[in-house]
DNA sequence: GCTATTCTCGTACAACGTACTGGAAATAGC
DNA sequence: GCTATTTCCAGTACGTTGTACGAGAATAGC
């Protein structure tokens, strides 16, 4: 792992050379690849194999190249996983307009964070180090953008409610990801040898220190059927979280 | 990097013998360093340096042990991380009740959680890889479980309050940092040279795709006061996003 | 063909996490 | 103090990582 930044925030590339489109130049040896494959074939392999199966040997053994071959599409590691990011964000569907109704155009641009995440399950945790925004991402900052424009906020306030409406999608996710594994991881074994983080939890609380958190794990929901589906937890959530991001001061 | 997990989550240790105090032996030599020693030293690094310059190499060499020694202490560098995790947590102080005004103590949790995390600013990249949860991190739990015991939601959905709780202090204190490099790169070049990301923004709107968000960059606050103090920013959001948080179904 | 330009990739290296192992060190019982 | 026992310490070594380098291969324009 050489070379990784020593201090706080490595250098990084500029974003401006990263993602202006870099004119083919029409002369020399064309190349066999393009940065578009790489990025989905890296992209294939998070999805199938966790990030950390994301090496650059491993990408380029998936398209049939040498491992430095990549380096001719891609400066270095790091902008890789910037352009695996970008290149989710454009499954983002969106709407050419916001419909006049921004809670629901809201609801949509999360719902739709929602099912990329779940697509793409290294993503909520990959998104804290990146360091720029792709032109995939800058589409959908500038739809939500212009879906809050009738909300009375002013303009750092709108900026950062696309952050927070991802963050919150992400801390969702990862909480949901988390929760159905261990489900069943459970339900694998029948029900009775839960998994070692839940029997951590539970022998961490019958100990008497964590009265309420033991209260919390025994109890079962109040109302099981809310909490059955999914999508119905989360769009209540996100409704809140709506009105929360959106209140007038 | 050797043996990092080939799938998805790797399996890590087990919880239970993470963080069950493994009693000290009473015979033969009794060990120079102690885990929480290490984790400081860790934390020390991780906050000085970065997260990325905390190797077992340099752990070691801060407390002046070998490398290998680290490996008494600790089963593997993503259980250091854990304790690190654990152990900035252990920084909450936290009232030994709730007030009874469980507004005002969720508002006490969070500003603790943002002072913690611009503290130790790798905190919030570091917790979307958190497996498990040690005593400190309970704790916090626990007593965030008993403000909300009076509020209306039923087990579950205060269990992950919590977690939605702290993923919105991560995302706020991500984006408070990354603002604050910004405009700190900005001054130091004496307001005339932006940083990169920042150019690189500017660019990408003065193509005119970008029209809602060109404006965004452009526009002044519309309340510069309400925006200048990042604790009230922090307030402000906060309180909505409880609001949000815990309303009635 | 020639040449300039560009992509390709084998080799090499530093740094990483960590398995192994022999020896050093400290205590417990005498 | 001596010895046996238990434990910790750390050098060496291996496999894997990201990537610098440079020689070769393939193309476009002349």
């Amino acid at each position: 792992m050489a070379r990784t930044g020593s201090s706080g925030r490595s250098a990084g590339v500029d974003p401006e050379v990263l993602w202006s489109q870099a004119e083919r130049p029409r002369r020399g040896r064309p190349p066999a690849h393009s940065r578009a494959e790489i990025t989905a074939e890296a992209v294939a392999l998070a999805d199938t194999e966790g990030l950390a199966a994301v090496t650059m040997r491993a990408v380029a053994a998936r398209i049939g190249a040498g491992t430095m071959s990549l380096y001719s599409y891609v400066p270095n590691k790091e902008t890789l996983l910037e352009l695996m990011i970008d290149q989710v964000s454009g499954d983002h569907r969106l709407p050419p307009e916001p419909s006049g109704d921004w809670r629901a155009d809201l609801r949509g641009i999360a719902r739709e964070q929602r099912a990329i995440m779940r697509r793409h399950p290294w993503l909520p945790a990959a998104l804290p180090a990146r360091q720029t925004f792709g032109p995939n991402t800058l589409a959908v900052v500038e739809y939500t953008l212009a879906v809050l424009a009738p909300v009375g906020l002013d303009a750092p306030a709108r900026l950062e409610t696309f952050s927070l409406l991802t963050g919150f999608v992400a801390s969702h996710v990862t909480y949901e990801l988390a929760q159905e594994q261990a489900t069943e991881a459970a339900g694998r074994t029948s029900g009775e040898l839960l998994d070692a983080q839940t029997r951590h939890l539970r022998a961490a609380t019958a100990t008497g220190g964590y009265p309420h958190l033991a209260q919390a794990l025994a109890a079962p929901a109040a109302d099981p059927a809310s909490h059955t589906d999914p999508e119905a937890v989360f769009d209540r959530l996100l409704g809140r979280m709506i009105n929360g991001l959106t209140a007038a001061p």
